[in-house]
DNA sequence: GAGTGGTCTAGACCACGCA
DNA sequence: GCGTGGTCTAGACCACTCT
């Protein structure tokens, strides 16, 4: 078993399964195998790793855990599919009140790349020079536009992506297929405010309605910072609905 | 190993970690140990469980994943403490635009007991004959209004509560050290509002100012929803905060 | 029946906290 | 030095899926 360095701060002591770990975890962020794909099964892992069965199994239930792999007993274990209705529900928060989910459609977008600015070179790690690419969009609920969203991402991360025809709903979907970027992660900050004009033109409500500003920034895999994403939202029946635990 | 039913979908087959599970789970909620007791070892309950160190410790994992025990290398396992530090930031999300967490402190409040009214009773799964505690009270972030909220419980729950002479700012850890009641989990709904001209007086703002309103039920480890509260908050510097996986 | 993940065991040794 | 939780192993058997 090779030794692995860290810049954590724990250097004294290491265990076997973190080590396996975090090999296997380069692996999936390398696209070793592709959304969908099995798994060699546990012993098979095992004997490669030179580990016992055991070891490897807290490793891969662990990845489970995190939601990047899959386990059916039976079948196998598989990288986790950021599928349309998962992708979908796992950040997408709103609700109608009470707790019926509500789903999203496509409604308007719009791409373009330009350069970076300040805030957004604050908020995903970037360099002075690096280009952006800014998607602007419209989804609809129950028919009625519902989310105005501004989304800013790194350029070097997603060659091209300015090119698409056009971008499907769950972009997180895309990001794991098309540009091998696992979203494992998104810390928002959500706030109330009022519906500027742009707002209620976008929206179809009355300027001054209190709406819900969610400012997003997704974390891959690598921890690397995404994307950042501000969603303006109505509020007049819909929630953000999240369980804390 | 005695059986155990249950009234799950999963009738065939029932892992005895499962049953071992449910066990402690009663034993916790039922006051066996006190909020910062330490159970006995690993290998003494799987003596008295009659099952092997390494399925006590599967249960027992679990039972920390779920934040209930607390395990110290070295030390032993213990009953979770509901200690002001973490009951305040595990279910309150408040802070400051960027990050850091809002420091809550308690100003005002008062407490009465009454019937219950028919929303309650659905939030809460009460009787129509239930009565309920309602709690209205204010709090304040860096010594200004921030918080004004509403919240009801059961009073068949918590006996006498209205006989306190103060409630603690945590009022979860009340709950858990006087009334036996453990809060392991809150759904919680966000919407966007103006500020109503009692909000404005709570919170010292202008009346129509946009504020986030949280509504949030409990639930306990027994499943059952123990309280509803209803937080206005004001959104002008402070952001309701979370971290999706 | 063969292959997979899921459960369970018994025992060894390591890291940590404390007296 | 002892007791605790944490890691690791080797092997058995069970439940599920597919052929």
């Amino acid at each position: 078993m090779g030794e692995i360095e860290s810049v954590t701060e724990t250097p004294g002591y290491r265990p076997l399964y973190r080590q396996v770990y975090d090999i296997v975890v380069r692996q999936v962020a390398e696209g070793k195998w592709r959304p969908g794909e099995a798994l060699p099964s546990e012993q098979t892992l095992a004997r490669e790793m030179g580990v016992s069965q055991g070891t490897m199994r807290k490793v891969l239930d662990s990845l489970t855990a995190e939601k990047l792999l899959e386990r059916r007993q039976g079948k196998g274990t598989f990288i986790a599919e950021n599928t349309q209705e998962r992708a979908l529900f796992r950040f997408f928060r709103m609700a109608h009140p009470g707790g019926q989910r509500a789903v999203p459609e496509r409604a308007r977008e719009s791409v373009r790349v330009r350069v970076s600015r300040a805030p957004e070179r604050v908020k995903l790690d970037l360099a002075r020079t690096d280009r952006v690419v800014e998607i602007t969009r419209t989804r609809c609920i129950d028919g009625r536009p519902a989310v105005h969203e501004l989304i800013v991402i790194p350029s070097a991360l997603f060659p091209e992506i300015e090119k698409r025809a056009s971008l499907p709903n769950t972009l997180y979907s895309l990001y794991q297929t098309e540009y091998g970027i696992n979203i494992t992660a998104a810390h928002e900050e959500l706030r109330a405010e009022l519906a500027t004009a742009a707002d209620a033109k976008a929206l179809q409500i009355a300027a001054g309605s209190p709406i819900l500003v969610i400012d997003r920034v997704a974390v891959s895999l690598r921890e690397q910072k995404v994307e950042w994403r501000t969603s303006r939202v109505r509020s007049d029946d819909l929630v953000y609905a999240v369980k804390l635990t």
